[in-house]
DNA sequence: GATGAATGAGCTTTCATTCAT
DNA sequence: GATGAATGAAAGCTCATTCAT
């Protein structure tokens, strides 16, 4: 007789307190890896609480990674309708996106496990919002006017836009390994300058000469 | 198609049974979530077989693990050395990659799993297969190449470098959220129609005017 | 009736019951022969429950002969002090001594298995109580007062003191052994000409004559 | 349709080098904590071979202990007729008794798990041995003799041979232990004054005056 | 809300023993 | 005699989950 998230007022800041702990625990370790016991103890509540407030470990999850992600969107989404020319947006977009990785590194880590073993109704939301916001929709209409205009070749605007999301994300992921090939040591110097030059290269790419 | 990680025989051709099952199981549930009974019960064989040829769980992870990436990347990497011009080149490497993706697709799920919980040695190990191969090294100098000849623009070719590789895998890694973004079903398709465009997008944005 | 190293309220007796089992169980099997879940049954507990109080066999070992041994060694030296001539004193340290081996037969068991596997920190534990105790003081004391007093002869009080200990405890430790070697049957009975033996055979052995 | 103890004739050696390591090994861990695996491992030999030559763990042990006692007690016990008076006797006996630990010193640790988990058979053979032997015999008939001639008082002689042992084997015995609370270091030395100071306890414990 | 204790099912690992060669 | 591979049963231990208070 519990309805969908926040039935219990948390009054004394435990349940946020489990999230939070919990965010980490799942990011570190993944479902199966992650320790109830542990989050409990880190979180300094009692193991039986965090089954007071959710059900069980997979709803603990659910709850956490369906927040998570929620949040992380709505800041990324929230600022990327800014910016008149699509080298402003892009670089926008861009930006928000690295802050919100820098601000939360967990939002990679639990991304790359939803994408190992996706879960249904995590997925379908995450690509609900996603495809809800401004984001792609922008970009897809920017692109085809300024292909009408004659400024831009004529391109495939789905695969414009998986390459700027690619580019974009695509070193997050790699990260681990990328860092190691190259001894990139500085992610913040080279996500810098990653940032223009995936606006310079895109940019290049679609323009017509 | 067995690696020099072998030092025991394996006439029997047991542990290379075992190898193959855990791949899957790996890649299915991850280290956390793999159950060894379940890989002895798919395997065909008792498990304290698993324990006799790896002497743990953890073990036979790392070598499932280490024989796959050198395996797959072996593969990738001795296909790329063809093609003259770079968008021969480029397309090569694309294509074989896709292969691999298309031939193991449990491939991409390690490899994610890999990048949420790095394992020093395996990364370390992967980090340097890669790095010793021809490919990164054969971009940079046909691009430094391209630039000294007037070719190509002036631009940072370890940036180049990174985006090709992750608009070449990012979509491979973002499947499943991407897949239910803009409904893409069928993949194969998909990917034909993106080497192209990755390998189009990449010339024209370096590409001097 | 229980020690210092009860960090844990135990209020449920759960910590106490598994002990009292596990002390039976060590003395008939050993460390390397008992068996875990033998002991949760005996004891009327789940097995993890032993895992929640003790962290592992082996530490369930060391606390159940730490404790024990503190526990009969207390008993032991508490009532030896009495006494005032050095046979009354004997007597009543071979009675206490004795009566300690038909209250907790396990006793004998457990010293016996620490003497064939000694565990360094269990042994420098019983060596510091018993050390620490009045009673080889108080023997070695009365030896000196009463050679300096020309009643006994001049020996070396270490091997004096070696020889009341071996006599005392030998026949405990070999009785599986002796039993079958000249048939004892009353165990009770002997032990009760035995105890006299010792005083009568020691003191006239270093009385001066 | 195996005898007793030796139908395989043993032409390599294997049955004798897998006696000599489960001897160690046995003293060292005891049946249950022994491995077979480490036995094979350290004879250099072949698991299973253990089982062809003995048809299990236990019955291996048997074998070890009943050769090894045998062998022990036909030296203690062929040594200790020599000597007329009782003091050479004595000396003489407790000179093979230390000289057969310091060979073997596997000897006393096998015999304490023996006390602790007393085995039927071997005890009885062992009591047998002993039984038979001349030993506990000339002791008593020496003592008999020397209180019909008045040399000593009257006192037990069964309880007399029993301090006679006890002291004699109890240091051995509890050497582990004695070790620490005296900090006796060199245990040669220690060994050699306390032969002398159990045969002079006792002769002037049995003396008359 | 909160806690410590308890549980059952299942996990990884071990080990004595055997089999095929 | 000898070996490497295999097995079944069980061992120690863990962990999500629940209960009594």
């Amino acid at each position: 007789m519990r309805t969908e998230q926040t039935s219990i007022p948390d009054e004394t800041g435990t349940r946020q307190k489990i999230i939070d702990t919990a965010r980490s625990e799942f990011a570190e370790h993944g479902l199966a890896g992650a320790r109830v016991e542990r989050i409990a103890k880190t979180a300094g509540v009692n193991k039986a609480m965090i089954y007071y407030h959710f059900h069980s470990k997979e709803y603990l999850y659910e709850s956490v990674v369906k927040e998570f992600f929620q949040e992380i969107f709505r800041q990324i989404l929230a600022r990327t309708s800014e910016g008149k020319t699509l080298d402003q947006f892009l670089l926008a977009a861009l930006e928000t996106h690295i802050h919100a990785y820098q601000t939360s590194p967990e939002f990679v880590k639990i991304l790359l496990r939803e994408l190992a073993s996706p879960n249904e109704s995590l997925l379908n939301d995450l690509a609900t919002t996603i495809r809800g916001s401004q984001f792609p929709a922008t970009v897809v209409a920017r692109l085809q006017q300024g292909m009408a205009e004659g400024e831009y070749r004529k391109i495939d605007p789905q695969q414009a836009m998986m390459s700027i999301i690619t580019m974009s994300i695509g070193y997050l992921l790699l990260a681990p390994l990328a860092d190691r090939i190259w001894g990139i040591e500085d992610r913040t110097a080279f996500l810098d300058k990653r940032k223009h030059a995936i606006v310079d290269l895109f940019l290049h790419g679609v323009m017509a000469r």
